[in-house]
DNA sequence: CGTTAAGCGAGACGGTACGTCATGTCTTAAC
DNA sequence: GTTAAGACATGACGTACCGTCTCGCTTAACG
């Protein structure tokens, strides 16, 4: 590759301190929770790690890097934990609705945890107004998650329980968007039986049969 | 509603100059569309709109304020010249999915219109991380667009368009979340088709009929 | 008829209030003995004589002149009680040296006085650094004392007591200087043994006899 | 002596910029005696020496404070100058009055050296209202200078020139001070004539012989 | 004796500087 | 050669006062 002239004389990875990398994700993660995203920062995180700054800027270009990785970690372990070893899909049990309804009230209730709500807020937030952070955490949080709802309305539409011109994509936003917004943007309360209601009215439509 | 306990003895409203309070607000919206909203400072804004720092203080708690009243002030400024003193409502032709997706249209024009993305990009993202300004912007902003839904789709119910049994404050979710969070969150492109879709989806369901 | 428009259109003297001046003087004073000058601002002096800025502004140009001022009328007023309706004099006993060590005894007991200490450093200081206000300080409140030596050593010249070619504004300064710099710089203790030492010292000199 | 109880976690004075120190202490004199003291602020130090605010903050606590060091400074490096390598001391012809009179003339020109005048005037007034500065600025400035003539009135005791019982301290305060007042509060003219009288009324005192 | 123009209290205003905090870069010593 | 430590230049923060400028409201002199 060609030699990079740039400000940072390209650190060598293989050397990289595995313990600091953990402390530093411990630390943002911990951070982000107790005071939040905004009061947040990296000398804040550099301390806390007990790690020279320069760690830091050396590894992540900015603290939503930081917390960006942090939060990717802290998803993959508890994927990991929830589902050792194996890709995590939606349940099909032949009902559709059930089965989605079922995913849904899941997470809701993750929307709920404390461990999960603070960063993924703050990275929520970040990412809306920056689109770097945005698109990463779109395409390495969110659209893994999207692409099982995907997965389950196909086979919904291979057993005729959906129209097959429906693209499935889309489809789910009816269900996945309307949750998403009343969380993040707090225009309305979340539970158990919302998101019921949503998958029943994008299964059947509002207009009378 | 509430009273402040601040510090300042409350400042002395009627003496307040307007000529500078809009000069801020000027200043504010052309820093946030100019630099971004991370990179407009309280102090640029107060250099810029010839002000000093202690008027913007005294009025205001923070940048994320300023700039909710700015757009508040020009949201408001903005629906009088489009509608001069008469109230704004989604049109009523008989055909709910075409009124939808007309308005639908007009929204998707709006997220693309420089003069307002960066603001409410902004504020939006403010929001999402403090909640005290992110209902603010809820109630004041995004619930008032919101009901004008409620009221279509009511009329809709009322001619036996939709199921009587439907919550429209739910239903306009099914397609305004979407649009949201894919403007939001750059989860996928806008486009007239694709809020044409949602509306299709929405009044007719994904189960085959 | 028509004014200038300079800066100050020249207040009508005797519109002044009085009430105000005098609680000007008093907050000004109050002030200085409580926080020490450099933390007494115009704003306090205004707040705590419950009156508005722009009312110092008017008579005073500088919080220096304020307090230059009020502490002359305190000066003053001290002089009306201590010897009411006449002028103050350096006794004359004929015995030069007695005279001298009195009147530098009281002037010890005054200089720790702490309602003449704060305001009367805090004017020499700015006196100081100040060249107007330092000759505005010399002019109306030192040199009318320093005068009172003058006179008394010019008696004791035509006594006998003093070589008739010494210069009495010199010759003051023996002893004067010496306490006056201890006292500003700290430059050592003050007490009546340093006082008639030092008069001693001028009277006889230093070299035997 | 004591150690500090400041807030910060005591800077190492291992790793401190000596480009820096320098470059604020010319910066400080500079200015001082371009625009004054009172008008002499950190910020503008800090800006004209090209180093951080908190680079002066990290070491010194107050303008006073800096400017009694790069003061300090200043006279070091002149007394270096002047006599490298060896002290200062008061020539001892064995005519006290002469040498005397001679080291005052010096004294009269180096308070009329502006580079001296404008730091060393700054800094008595901060010392008469601020006694911690005011007991620095004594300590290592004044007395160190004042024990020279400690010294010379001893040896002229020795000689028989000085009466045994004349205690040195009080005794050169009489052409000390003097000079020190005329000089810092304008009470009179500076001049060779006039040091000389000082010196002369001084050994031989007031009165008749 | 009522008019009216000044001084007055109050305090908002455009500014400057404060002292603090965090940024991202750089240097040093320890491993 | 990465690391912890932390000094550095930079620049924004939010506060305190500056000195100027309106506001109504006394209040005293005059017409």
């Amino acid at each position: 590759m060609a030699t990079q002239k740039s400000k940072q004389p390209a650190p060598d990875a293989t050397r990289r301190s595995e313990k600091s990398r953990r402390a530093i994700y411990d630390a943002a993660l911990d951070l982000v929770a107790e005071v939040g995203y905004p009061r947040t920062t990296v000398e804040g995180i550099a301390a806390r790690a007990g790690v020279g700054k320069q760690t830091i800027y050396r590894w992540w270009s900015s603290k939503a890097e930081v917390l960006l990785e942090a939060f990717l970690d802290l998803s993959e372990q508890a994927a990991q934990q929830a589902a050792p070893g194996q890709a995590y899909a939606i349940p099909d049990t032949g009902d559709l609705a059930a089965d989605l309804k079922a995913v849904l009230r899941m997470t809701v209730d993750q929307l709920k945890d404390p461990r999960f709500e603070a960063p993924s807020r703050a990275l929520a937030a970040e990412g809306v107004v920056n689109e770097q952070v945005g698109r990463v955490f779109v395409a390495k949080l969110l659209e893994p998650s999207l692409q099982l709802y995907v997965d389950r309305v196909r086979a919904a539409q291979e057993a005729g329980q959906v129209r097959p011109e429906v693209d499935p994509r889309i489809a789910l936003e009816l269900w996945v968007s309307p949750l998403a917004q009343r969380w993040l943007q707090y225009t309305g309360p979340i539970s158990y039986d919302y998101t019921d209601t949503l998958v029943d009215y994008a299964l059947h439509g509002l207009a009378p049969r």
